[in-house]
DNA sequence: TAATCAATATACCCGTGAGTATAGAGGAGA
DNA sequence: TCTCCTCTATACTCACGGGTATATTGATTA
């Protein structure tokens, strides 16, 4: 076990290597989605990425194996985000709508991170047929809770009974579309926004009484 | 002037040949545009684009210049479409509310069309500077006229004093993901969507008391 | 009839970028 | 110490696709 003031010794252990290799592996990632989020997919070549971290190409192949890869661990990681989202709301207590409006808030935040950013950026024409087949599921999955959510409402009566599938395809699109326009440095924060976004669409444009 | 059952003339006048010409011009937009929806922009070739019309490339080039030329053929046609929907609603009667309903219904239903969707599956990316100012532009003029007729309705009442610009935001995105997901050849027709779609910004998921 | 123009094709050029072959440097383990 | 494994770079190959040079045909005009 290592001395309290040790000086930072130059010899790494297996799990040091081990963790060194992940954060490289993260750094790639994280260089590779802002530039694909930035310039998006097909303009942006892998020697583009190396050089925005001052490394060569084939290190990339190293870590990640082919540029597809690349985009599928960026979109893997949005869909991780997206589902945690969708999943945690729903041990919450409240009624439907509470348990909603939660989710709502939690999944347009993560719109406006790099990685979410990239799920709605990346159509399914970026990827393989197998991947785009995992792309889809893992999209479905996530729509599948946010209607569960919209009927447990209806259910108990905090939501009208509305479509659930075409108000999940409403709220979708709404939530999505910072995505494509909301820039991290601009003056609206992403939380303002979120905020925003969720009490429009949950009380709709016609005055309340 | 021609006679009333003339045989048709295998011999062209000048603007039977010009109406030729634009026929014929109209015939590879709707081809590229087709293909750019289905399988993305940069993933469809104009070698692509030729064979499906039994042509060969430079036929396009004389008829169109370059690839980029189609490209923003393609996103003018939807854009006008989009700030058609916008304006013919301006000069109806009704409260700011009912001319905002109508003009997101033709909205939707453009985003549903091959060109309209052309223009939410552009990004910035894919145009050269110009190109790309040009497009921001035209949407940004689009966005002020929903955005005009939602003040248009918080004066009069017809809608609740909301953000004017997240709610034009909420209303885009909502409507611009059919141009996404829908497919023309599915069960829901694109009125049904866009009736179903617009009912539901409207009124909110709240239930009415 | 000669000259011209529009429309179209074939065959090419060439830049870009994905992916790889190869080699070297340095630590880890035997 | 010898060997092996990990990490990284240099320098390449190769396909794809945007764009063009050039030829041909047939109709229009002088």
């Amino acid at each position: 076990m290592p001395q309290p003031n040790a000086a930072p010794s130059p010899f790494r252990s297996r799990e040091e290597r081990e963790r060194d290799r992940e954060e490289k592996r993260e750094a790639v990632l994280r260089a590779a989605v802002r530039m694909f989020n930035a310039r998006g997919f097909h303009a942006t070549s892998l020697d583009d990425v190396a050089a925005s971290l001052g490394i060569s190409k084939p290190t990339i192949y190293h870590y990640l194996g082919n540029k597809e890869q690349v985009l599928i661990e960026c979109v893997t990681r949005g869909l991780e985000l997206l589902s945690a989202a969708a999943d945690t709301a729903r041990a919450q207590p409240g009624n439907g709508l509470a348990r909603l409006r939660s989710v709502l808030r939690r999944y347009s935040l993560v719109m406006m991170d790099d990685f979410g950013r990239c799920v709605v950026r990346t159509g399914d024409e970026f990827l393989s047929a197998e991947g785009a087949a995992l792309f889809r599921a893992r999209k479905r999955a996530i729509d599948l809770s946010i209607r569960a959510l919209i009927e447990d409402g209806i259910a108990d009566g905090s939501i009208a009974p509305l479509d659930v599938r075409m108000t999940a395809f409403a709220l979708a699109g709404a939530l999505n579309w910072p995505g494509r326009w909301h820039e991290p440095d601009g003056p609206l924060s992403a939380e303002q926004i979120a905020d925003s976004m969720v009490d429009i669409l949950i009380s709709g444009l016609a005055p309340r009484t």
